[in-house]
Parts: C-alpha cells; sequence; structure tokens
DNA sequence: ACGCGGGGCTGAGCTGTCAT
DNA sequence: ATGACAGCTCAGCCCCGCGT
C-alpha cells in the first residue's frame, strides 16, 4: 500500500502524518522517528480527516478507522488510550503497531491516571499553602498596572513568577525580586522584548532588589515602553490571552454563561495557571494553560492563537490537550483533594478550546472542522474577541 | 538546606520554501 | 501568486548540580 507523506495543505496534514487505506479503511501512520507529540496528533489528524469526510482515492469503512504507530512512545500509548477512550462518535479506532519483522497488530494503549507512582511528588507540592508574600503584592499594587500578576509556580519551594500581560518580566523568593526579560540569543541575537527591557530600564543583568518602590519603578518603565509597541505592532501573544482569561478580563462563554475563576480575584495573583498533568506512563509533566470553573465544575482550558504554523494543526491539537487534561483530572483521584478544597468536583471536570474568533473568512471552514472534532470528544470549542490575544 | 545558574525540553514566532 | 508547512531561534518552564 503506497503512504502519501507529502504535506496536505488543504486539510493542514503536515509530513509527518501519512496517508494510506488499510482494509478498506482510512488509516494514517507516522514515521518510526515520531516523537510522541506527533504520534498522538496523528490520532487527531485522522479523526478530523474523517469527520470531515476528506477525499479518498477509494471509498473507505464510515465506522472504523486505523493509526498505524510502529514504535509508539510510553507516554503516546497512555494518551491515544486516553484519547481513544473518551471518544463519543461512533468511530472504531484500531491502533496497530509494527513488529521487527515488520507485521502489523493490536498495540497496547491506555493507562491508570490514578497511579500515583506516576507523579509522587504532586499531592504534597499541591496541597501546601501558598500565602501571597507580602514582597509580591506590595510590588504589584505599587505599579498600578492591572495587567501586572504574580504566578504561583507548583513545583518550586517558594517561587513566584512576575509577568505584564503574560511576559516574565522577575522572579521573587518573596525577600528579594530579581528583574529580568528573557536573554541574549547564543549567536548574539536580542528578541524585542528584551531590547525593550534593556533601551527603558538599563539593566542588561539581572537586576535584585529588596525595595518596592525600586522594582515598582523599572517595572512601571518597561511597561510605559512595552505598550507604546502596542500603537505599531498588533501581535497576537498566547500568553496575553492566557493573562487575560485568568484575571477574568475576558469572559470564556460556555452554553450562555461565562466561566468563573478558580478563585476571588485579589487583583494581585492569576490563580488557576499551569495546573499540573500527565498523559501517559513515564512522559513529562504537561501543563494546564487555564483552569477555570462553573460553580462545582472545573474547566480545563486550553488556549491557542494564530501563529505560523497552520491554522487547522494547530486547532486539531488543542481538541487532543484539553481532553488529555480533563480526563487527568477527572482520574487522577489523589489529587482531588486539591480540587475538594476549593468546593470543586474534579470527577465532573469538563474541557474547552479556547481562540480568538475567526475571523479570515478563509479560515471559516476550520470553524465548523475543529467544532466537529470537539463535539466528537464532548469538549466544548469558545471563540473569544480577538483583541484579547493582542499583546497589548 | 538553600539559592543560583546552567542545561534540556516544549512550544511559539519568524521567515523561507513549496503545494496548490 | 498565494498562503500554509518546515525549520530555526528564542521564551519559559523544568530539573539538577555546585557553591555557600
Amino acid at each position: 500500500m503506497k503512504i502519501n507523506w507529502n504535506a496536505d495543505k488543504r486539510n493542514s496534514i503536515g509530513s509527518s502524518t501519512g496517508r494510506l487505506s488499510v482494509e478498506g479503511t482510512r488509516a494514517v501512520e507516522v514515521r518510526p522517528s515520531a516523537t510522541s507529540k506527533q504520534q498522538i496528533a496523528a490520532l487527531l489528524d485522522l479523526l478530523d480527516l474523517h469527520l470531515s469526510n476528506a477525499q479518498v482515492a477509494q471509498p473507505v469503512h464510515p465506522r472504523e478507522v486505523t493509526l498505524r504507530v510502529p514504535v509508539p512512545s510510553s507516554e503516546a500509548r497512555g494518551a491515544i488510550g486516553t484519547l481513544v477512550d473518551a471518544l463519543v462518535a461512533p468511530v472504531q479506532v484500531n491502533v496497530l503497531e509494527q513488529a521487527v519483522n515488520g507485521d502489523w497488530s493490536l498495540a497496547a494503549t491506555g493507562w491508570d491516571a490514578s497511579n500515583v507512582e506516576e507523579y509522587p511528588g504532586w499531592p504534597a507540592l499541591l496541597q501546601r499553602p501558598r500565602p501571597v508574600p507580602d514582597l509580591v503584592s506590595r510590588v504589584v499594587r505599587a505599579t498600578s498596572l492591572s495587567s501586572l500578576r504574580a504566578y504561583p509556580m507548583l513545583s518550586t519551594s517558594a517561587g513566584w513568577s512576575l509577568r505584564l500581560e503574560g511576559l516574565e518580566i522577575g522572579r521573587t523568593d518573596g525577600k528579594r525580586v530579581r528583574l529580568k526579560v528573557g536573554k541574549d540569543g547564543k549567536l548574539g541575537d536580542r528578541s524585542l522584548q528584551r531590547r525593550t527591557w534593556i533601551e527603558s530600564t538599563g539593566h542588561s543583568e539581572p537586576f535584585q532588589t529588596g525595595d518596592v518602590e525600586v522594582a515598582a519603578k523599572a517595572i512601571a518603565s518597561f511597561a510605559k515602553s512595552w505598550q507604546a509597541l502596542g500603537q505599531t505592532r498588533a501581535d497576537h501573544d498566547e500568553h496575553a490571552l492566557e493573562s487575560r482569561i485568568l484575571r477574568g478580563a475576558t469572559p470564556i462563554d460556555v452554553g450562555g454563561k461565562p466561566l468563573s475563576l478558580i478563585q476571588q480575584d485579589d487583583g494581585v495573583v492569576n490563580w488557576g495557571s499551569q495546573f499540573p498533568t500527565k498523559w501517559g506512563p513515564g512522559g513529562k509533566a504537561r501543563y494546564l494553560d487555564a483552569l477555570l470553573r462553573d460553580g462545582s465544575t472545573p474547566w480545563a482550558v486550553e488556549m491557542k492563537v494564530q501563529g505560523g504554523a497552520g491554522v487547522g494543526q494547530y486547532y486539531r491539537h488543542a481538541v487532543a490537550q484539553a481532553v488529555l487534561y480533563r480526563e487527568f483530572i477527572r482520574r487522577a483521584f489523589v489529587l482531588h483533594p486539591w480540587f475538594e478544597m476549593r468546593g470543586l468536583d474534579a470527577t465532573r471536570c469538563q474541557g474547552a478550546v479556547v481562540v480568538p474568533r475567526l475571523t479570515n473568512p478563509r479560515h471559516a471552514h476550520w470553524r465548523a472542522r475543529v467544532t466537529d472534532l470537539c463535539a466528537a470528544f464532548e469538549v466544548t470549542f469558545v471563540e473569544v474577541d480577538p483583541s484579547h490575544a493582542l499583546r497589548h
């Protein structure tokens, strides 16, 4: 069987996902060297092609598709199993792996997300109290910038990250603030963010201080220059959208009513960011963009902005992420006390994909396709005001 | 024990190239 | 000619090791 490895730009399929048909079913295959992410993404590519009835040479089985992953990673085995379990569309997915002799056989998929051995440190890290250090709230309040927020760092002992509309401008342990933006590239290049920081503050080295006023002054002068760039540039920035969603400035409507913040806004901290999850055994921690709530129901929110890479591919991957975050939260019952403390029922967690409204008419067909793919997994697709994804 | 800094990994932004 | 993917670089996150 011939495999088509050419990039398919109409359907936004990259050259890492080959198309073919296997025993009369629509199928895709990844290369033996495919990364864990490519292996997981191929399942979504396959389902999107099938649900949108993308053209094929010969008719294919309407309710059965085949995913061929020659060498599944441990994480992908878990994640693909979770995704196939969560699928509510009437499609059977056969996942095949390849033996050394070239034969394909059904792959073992799925994993036990409740096994705390996979994330032994997390219960204690999540359970510890996170009082906001006095220095953190004083610095944030001293600048009088609604876009400056502190983010708790979940996996360090006492760390807080300071971000201006999502851009990290420093960190603090509660005793001193260490301010910097980015770093010089190994080839000597310097990003716009870092150039602006150095020009407006004069600090090309990390700048440490325990003095609230000194820190606030440096941050304020950077903020002024950074925001002035908004007059001439209109970049989309995922961190900016995330920052606005986490402080409640961008409403996320599901079923006609907005989700609320995970905890009452104090004007200082963006709670609900970077909740840790895992997608499969042995895999790395995958951090959730935003955790919001509707009453006692937690919502795992994955956001994407229109980047350089294709709209279709990008948004498709977001659907997989939303499902994997949601299912981990539902099943990792060792972490459920964290939710109970906040009056949340983790077993009822929902998932959403959030993107800036698709304004380009050329992208209109992606709205329908992503919505269908979301529906196949009971994920909610939400479009927000595109201006909220702008940096300034 | 703790803090700093380096290294590795993932993902986003930019730009060239190539499918359409 | 157009616009979407590929590939490179950097931002932001982690972990780990070394020095205090």
